[in-house]
DNA sequence: TTATATGCAAAGCTTTTGCGCTGGC
DNA sequence: GCCAGCGCAAAAGCTTTGCATATAA
């Protein structure tokens, strides 16, 4: 926790303002390769400084999704969920059964995506790709 | 209002009791091809009888949504918006400028992601694709 | 020092729910 | 007549915000 995270250097090429709290909520999110959401980073925000506030990290996961360093998931359980901007873009498969999320990449949707908003006379900015599934019944369960 | 919605119609076939309430729910949403929210439904639905509350209006949808006759939809605002579960699925271009909603299908795409479920030992059963996107003119200018 | 960030509590928004009454079947 | 459905209002769940205080630069 006294090393800065990949979170935290991206803060400093921003701008941002490096407070205690900020630092962090940046360590948090960094250290965990899961999808945690507002309740989840502040639980854990609280263990390495108990004075951190729930509003303090709405306010900062925010902030880090404006400054293009966080990206904001809604896996449609009425609550978002947050994920460092990755090193490569990856789209989601979540699993119904166990609410697992995996990660995965595809080349081809991506051009896809591209040409499809061109068609039709856009710039493709963002996009939002989710499979959910469950688990096939011939394959070996993970 | 008098005659049976196409919405009223797939009602009937699951076998839903039809009340008032649900019989005007039902035509207004097959009437407007656009994509309203719970609001903008109850609104429309006050005109043709103005007793509906937003109660009545939140449980229809919801047990459309569950009786699998309408689409629920987030496009990232906080709230869901409903279409009718269309005749032929098609996935969403969201313009960032004007909001509007672009509806598109793509054989290539769908074909994709059972592909990418299946890798990961999955059956798919839904997904959700979302572009957003700005008028290319506009990215031009800035 | 001075602007910005924080903590706390209150409020805002969308959505759900308890309850007594209404109305389909 | 019964039981599901309805309207109303209250509450729940997530998120934002006003304000006084604390803190980074």
């Amino acid at each position: 926790m006294s090393l800065p995270s990949r979170l935290e250097k991206m803060c400093l090429d921003k701008g941002l303002q490096m407070t205690g709290p900020r630092r962090v909520i940046a360590a948090v999110l960094s250290e965990f390769a899961d999808h945690p959401d507002v309740e989840q980073v502040h639980q854990r925000a609280v263990l390495l400084d108990k004075n951190i506030s729930i509003a303090t990290v709405y306010r900062t996961v925010r902030l880090f999704e404006e400054a293009g360093i966080l990206e904001r998931h809604d896996f449609r359980e009425g609550k978002a969920r947050y994920e460092e901007v990755p090193l490569q873009h990856h789209d989601h498969l979540i699993d119904l059964k166990t609410n697992a999320i995996i990660e995965f990449q595809d080349e081809q949707i991506e051009r896809i995506q591209k040409e499809i908003a061109q068609k039709f006379g856009y710039t493709s900015v963002d996009h939002r790709l989710e499979l959910y599934g469950i688990p096939a019944e011939n394959s070996e369960k993970k």
